[in-house]
DNA sequence: CATCAGATTTACATTGTAGAAGAAATAGGG
DNA sequence: CCCTATTTCTTCTACAATGTAAATCTGATG
C-alpha cells in the first residue's frame, strides 16, 4: 500500500473541489482556487494536477453535457474517490498534529 | 518580493522548529517531525529541507557548544527568520481558507 | 584508532507552474 | 444553410522547485 504523501498544491485542488461539490470542472477549479488561494494559477497547472490526481485514483472524472452557450462544450467534473478522500483526511490530521501547541492560528481573511 | 511558496515538507520542519525551541538541531529535528508525522525521515531529506530554507533565508542558524557525551559535536541549531515566521503565518492562513466551509475537521490522535 | 553523534553531498523522483496547442461548440454573415 | 471566427474547455510539453534516500564526510570521545 502505497504512501500517499499530498503536496501543497494537491490538497488545495482536493478542497476546492470538496467546496464546489458538483460542478468542480477544470475552469471553475481554478477560479475557486485563486480565489481563495488569493493568487493566480493557470489552467495548465490545474490540469496537470488534475490528471495527476487521477492516475494516483485520488479523484475520478466524469463527462456532462455540453451546455448552450457560445462556445460552451462538455465538461469533466471532477471528485474524491474514497481514497482520495482517505488521503486527504490523513494530510489534514498530520498537519492538525503539526500545528499542535504552536501559537499560529490565523487571523480571519 | 518574490512570492515564497512552501511545500508540505518545509512547512512541517519549520513548525517542528517552533515546537522545538531552542534545541532545534538536525537530528532532533528529525526525531520530532518523524514523531509528529508518524511516518520516518531520513536525516539527508531534512538537511536538505533546512539548506533550502536558509538559502531563502527563511531560517538561520548558529553552531552550539561540543556536548560531552560520546561522539558529541557542536550542533548547528535553526531558528525561523522574520521573513520566515511571515511566509508560514501566510501558508497557515491560506490553508485556512482552503479548509473553510468543509467539513473535516481532523478527529484527535 | 574504533566508534559515535552530527552534518554534508549527491543523485534521482515527484510536484509545481507556465505557455502553447488542440477540440468541441455556437453565432452570424453571406 | 454552411463557412469560419470566436468562445470555452482540455491536453500536451517543457522546465523549475521540492521531496527523499543513501553514501560520505567531520570532529569528538573512549
Amino acid at each position: 500500500m502505497g504512501r500517499n504523501t499530498l503536496g501543497t498544491l494537491e490538497q488545495a485542488v482536493m478542497m476546492v473541489i470538496l467546496a464546489l461539490g458538483d460542478g468542480a470542472y477544470g475552469v471553475a477549479i481554478r477560479d475557486e482556487l485563486s480565489r481563495r488561494t488569493r493568487r493566480e494559477h493557470t489552467l495548465g497547472a490545474v490540469y496537470t494536477t488534475l490528471d495527476r490526481l487521477s492516475a494516483k485514483e485520488l479523484l475520478e472524472s466524469y463527462l456532462g453535457e455540453p451546455t448552450p452557450t457560445r462556445g460552451g462544450r462538455a465538461k469533466r467534473y471532477f471528485k474524491l474517490t474514497g481514497e482520495g478522500r482517505q488521503a486527504l483526511d490523513h494530510a489534514v490530521n498530520t498537519r492538525h498534529e503539526l500545528e499542535y501547541g504552536l501559537g499560529l492560528a490565523g487571523k480571519g481573511a
